[in-house]
DNA sequence: AAATCCGACAACCGCATCGGA
DNA sequence: TTCCGATGCGGTTGTCGGATT
């Protein structure tokens, strides 16, 4: 008897199907919860007809046919936003879905995994490091909206190019625009992305990858929300209202990928790299810092953690022994690190 | 032209948490 | 209070297509 059992269980087991989905199933999928709504994926993958788990159901539908998911490169304001939450909140990444809508928390994380951890291994750094979240905030984030402005048609605020404004979002107070890399035909049921190819019956209409369209899509989050102050202290935030926002609206729309924070592998360090910056900063006891920082006392507050040191403030993690090892390794022993740092 | 490498993304897996019986 | 199924989350793997050799 148990042995019938268990061959009844196998036999289930062997029909459960894995690997891609097909245009039918995703039929059957759609059509089953159009009439039915989400949830309850056990009972939706017994009745459905569907030859697959509840948690693959689920995952199929929350990160590839739901009706508004966003697909299509990430926005440079999305790139801006990620990065900003993740050195927040860790890799929390359906937190941080939350607040990219039309996001799903799988597309976050493979773009963390293969974009942004891949600049932390060339800088031979911990991404998730006080060194490498330094960088991001003032390096990345400030050549993100460099060469944003550097090859896009988009009127961009000349302040906002101010590294200052990376994070304080000054230089316009204007809302929320959106627009960018969004390809509405990619929208399940009219299309398929990149890789989506089924293995029966294929029929993808589009290809969606760097595509770009004017669809309308839902309001991206203010930036206002993103202060760091809660996370680095009194001096990591701006004064007064608007604070800590980036410009959505300047941004909104720019396509931009592939920013390079360092050097491709096999390289050591080839000129204006991370460290070079972070050494010019730091061997001027702060100074430019301070000149990324909007110039002293009146917006010193861009670039993350700030320490009050020497008359100067700079970011905390600075003066941490991980930052100086990955400054030897490059610079040897021959600079000076100024400022007390 | 073929082989190999690599990036990107979809999908799976295991564990944690939640909620109802 | 405990148990158990459903759901959610994050890590990891598999696969595909383009780029490179």
């Amino acid at each position: 008897m148990a042995a019938v059992t268990s061959s009844k269980h196998e036999e289930e087991m062997m029909e459960l199907r894995r690997g891609p989905w097909t245009l039918e199933e995703d039929n059957l999928l759609m059509n089953y919860i159009a009439c039915h709504g989400e949830g309850r994926w056990n009972l939706l993958a017994r009745c459905s007809g569907l030859k697959r788990t509840g948690k693959s159901c689920r995952l199929r539908w929350l990160n590839y046919l739901k009706p508004d998911i966003k697909r299509g490169n990430l926005t440079p304001e999305e790139q801006l936003l990620i990065l900003e939450l993740h050195s927040k909140w860790g890799n929390r990444w359906s937190r941080i879905a939350q607040h990219l809508p039309g996001r799903t928390d799988n597309e976050i994380k493979n773009y963390w995994r293969t974009r942004v951890q891949k600049q932390a291994r060339q800088l031979r750094v911990d991404a998730n490091s006080a060194v490498f979240r330094d960088a991001v905030r003032c390096y990345w984030m400030p050549r993100l909206l460099e060469k944003m402005a550097a090859t896009s048609a988009h009127q961009v605020d000349p302040a906002l190019l101010h590294p200052a404004h990376v994070a304080t979002g000054l230089g316009s107070a204007s809302p929320p625009v959106h627009g960018g890399q969004h390809d509405a035909t990619s929208a399940p049921g009219s299309g398929y992305g990149h890789h989506q190819s089924y293995p029966v019956d294929p029929s993808p209409s589009t290809s969606t990858s760097g595509s770009t369209s004017a669809a309308a899509l839902p309001p991206v989050p203010c930036f206002s929300e993103l202060s760091w102050v809660d996370q680095y202290g009194p001096y990591a935030d701006l004064d007064g209202p608007g604070a800590g926002a980036f410009d959505s609206a300047a941004l909104g729309g720019l396509g931009l990928d592939g920013l390079d924070l360092g050097p491709a592998d096999g390289d050591v360090y080839p000129d204006s790299t991370l460290l070079d910056y972070l050494n010019s900063a730091c061997c001027t006891g702060g100074g430019a810092m301070m000149t990324m920082m909007g110039g002293g006392n009146g917006a010193h507050s861009t670039c993350g953690a700030m320490d009050e040191y020497d008359g100067a403030y700079v970011p905390s993690s600075w003066r941490t022994d991980e930052l100086c090892q990955a400054a030897a390794r490059k610079l040897g022993d021959h600079h000076q690190w100024g400022g007390g740092i």
